[in-house]
DNA sequence: AAAATATATTTGATATATCAAATATTGATA
DNA sequence: TATCAATATTTGATATATCAAATATATTTT
């Protein structure tokens, strides 16, 4: 087999899920069951109050249905709430609950923690190549 | 907003999935239906014709119900045929159809292009820090 | 103002991910 | 050999991803 480990590809995969998945482990031995996504996006949210779901969704690097679900499940879990928004009623107006902050501001630590557990042993020149690398291919597929 | 595109994790994410979306959309223009997945499971079986599904997942670092889903689905599109495995019966034998054979072929081009595509422009160098680095993430998160 | 166009969000359909539990079978052991 | 433990796969439940189509509302054009 053209070895799938040297194909950079997979690489990449393997290290981001990896780390989703070790990430939320972590959440959950914390007792929390919000997973890593919505936790970002109700983080979001309280930095961008009026932001607007597409808008959020490009934050974030995920389509509208996908946030639309998020915010779905969020709303029954008692994180959002959803209110009107009288400017353009297109429009949901979305408030992050005292659950919903409280939340955040525990988890936050979790995640910093998470990491720099992950990145131990790695250069800040080594993630600055990465990061370089990981934008040139993203725009290379953007482009055509 | 403490800058989503400055963590890493970030970056790793977008490229990833941007390059998926962009490989999936050149397979959709040279009008197959087949997702990259599906294509790997296909092709990962033809190198490994005994293979078990769990060692198949391992490669290409899918869980077992993934693995067992695609499989369905692969099957119910007529690119693979079930058959017994008298030597163990738990299993299921797995045979890639002519049709199968044909489409992994075809794709193949297209994937190599594809990879081509989005490393345009980064050197053997860097592509080496670049796993490098991903390997120790994936390390970090799994030792813990 | 009516019609056409643009914008914001939701919904439907399908694929995949993940965990835990269930099944089926095999192998080991008392 | 009956029982128990291990292995291989499937299934159920839930979350997310993706595309296309549907809705609802707003804005622009004629």
């Amino acid at each position: 087999m053209e070895q799938l480990n040297n194909v950079i590809f997979y690489t990449i995969d393997k290290s981001i899920r990896t780390y989703r998945q070790y990430a939320q482990r972590q959440l959950k031995n914390a007792g929390y069951s919000i997973t890593i996504d919505q936790w970002l996006v109700i983080k979001t949210l309280l930095e961008n109050p009026d932001i607007k779901q597409q808008e959020l969704g490009e934050k974030i690097f995920k389509d509208n249905a996908s946030v639309t679900r998020i915010i779905e499940l969020l709303v029954r879990a008692k994180y959002l709430k959803r209110r009107n928004n009288t400017e353009d009623r297109r429009r949901t107006g979305l408030e992050v609950t005292e659950k919903g902050k409280e939340t955040i501001a525990d988890v936050h630590k979790i995640v910093l923690k998470n990491r720099s557990v992950a990145l131990e042993g790695i250069s800040k020149t080594e993630l600055e190549t990465v990061k370089k690398v990981l934008m040139k291919i993203t725009k290379n597929c953007q482009d055509d």
